[in-house]
DNA sequence: ACCTGAACACCGTTCAAGT
DNA sequence: ACCTGAACACCGTTCAAGT
């Protein structure tokens, strides 16, 4: 608005990348809006698709920049299963701290991003250390990451079956995935 | 358009339902915006708000809708554990015949309608015919349901690990379900 | 009660221009 | 290359009015 045209604002990527965190922080995920986004940066609207392709691609990369707050076991820690079950866990504890992102990035078809793709690795890693390769343990994986985001994902509405009672606790919601988890790990053949 | 006020229309709310998932069917689920419903309907946008409180509650009719497909099995099934399974398999496969909706229902905050609460309550008949009862069959049963909405909501973007390979065909998607499932109820304590 | 016209307050994205 | 003004093509929803 003060700028005219010609005048550059200094923006970046990053820095594009970090308003959307910091008003997803502020308002919550519904409220990123590219207009809301442009306005944060004091630029007008369009400026951002200098630096981003479209909603979706932003929207991938905040959710993907969101993971690098994943723990990743030691890479030489002694039980793989025990790393797998670590790795999951605190991707669900990250994934639930932006639980209403997790829906919007459903959503819409995008790419998965670096972060995610360094996941998949370190649990192919576990997998093979576990003694399951090839396509069994992309199988596993699959199964643990879709049951992973699938919560994240529900969390807000958990069914609860009965009729008038509060939603779950965090608490609640935490067991109730722990316990999926050591079941799914379990089938799998992987026995902590 | 060709209605002066005051003249009738003849909607009712199943006529909306239907249109929805008429327009759903032809269009898909991202098409479906309250404007395109009433342009096929042939009436005004806002005429819609005469029958519907919003988009939302629209939208968790439409899905709710859906889940009246899902095959329940016979109340004197000899295997409830097997019920248990056809039930779930059952509800995988409508949730994936529209599986662009499921992230949309993910997305905003609604109630449960009537056929999903039936399910839920042949679900937990099931479980305590085979020994599981209480606070314990409702954990199990959000566990089962989350694995199931969930995967359906992340069938268009599975992960694959794999750099440049062509998405899972539906039979690997069906496959890798059913073995995720067989995973849970091993783990629950329901061995079929 | 059921519908319309008009409007409000937004969206994402593109285009042409300016430096 | 990076930004702006202006516009396009939409949204969901509300309000006041007509019969």
């Amino acid at each position: 608005m003060k700028r005219t045209p010609g005048q550059r604002a200094g923006l970046s990527f990053d820095a594009v990348l970090a308003a959307a965190r910091d008003l997803i922080a502020d308002d919550g995920a519904d409220r990123l809006t590219m207009r809301a986004l442009a306005e944060r940066l004091d630029v007008a609207p369009n400026a951002l698709y200098s630096y981003v392709a479209n909603k979706t691609a932003l929207l991938d990369a905040v959710l993907d920049s969101f993971l690098a707050d994943v723990d990743l076991p030691s890479p030489d820690i002694d039980d793989p299963v025990a790393g797998i079950f670590a790795l999951m866990a605190s991707s669900h504890a990250v994934l639930l701290q932006h639980r209403d992102l997790v829906p919007l990035y459903l959503e819409r078809q995008g790419s998965r991003g670096p972060f995610a793709q360094r996941l998949g690795e370190v649990t192919l890693g576990l997998f093979a250390r576990a003694g399951i390769t090839g396509q069994e343990a992309r199988e596993a994986m699959r199964v643990l990451i879709v049951f992973t985001i699938g919560f994240a994902a529900m969390a807000p509405r958990m069914p609860d079956a009965s009729e008038s009672s509060a939603p779950l606790s965090e608490g609640e919601l935490r067991a109730t995935y722990l316990n999926g988890l050591r079941w799914l790990l379990a089938g799998i053949g992987l026995s902590s």
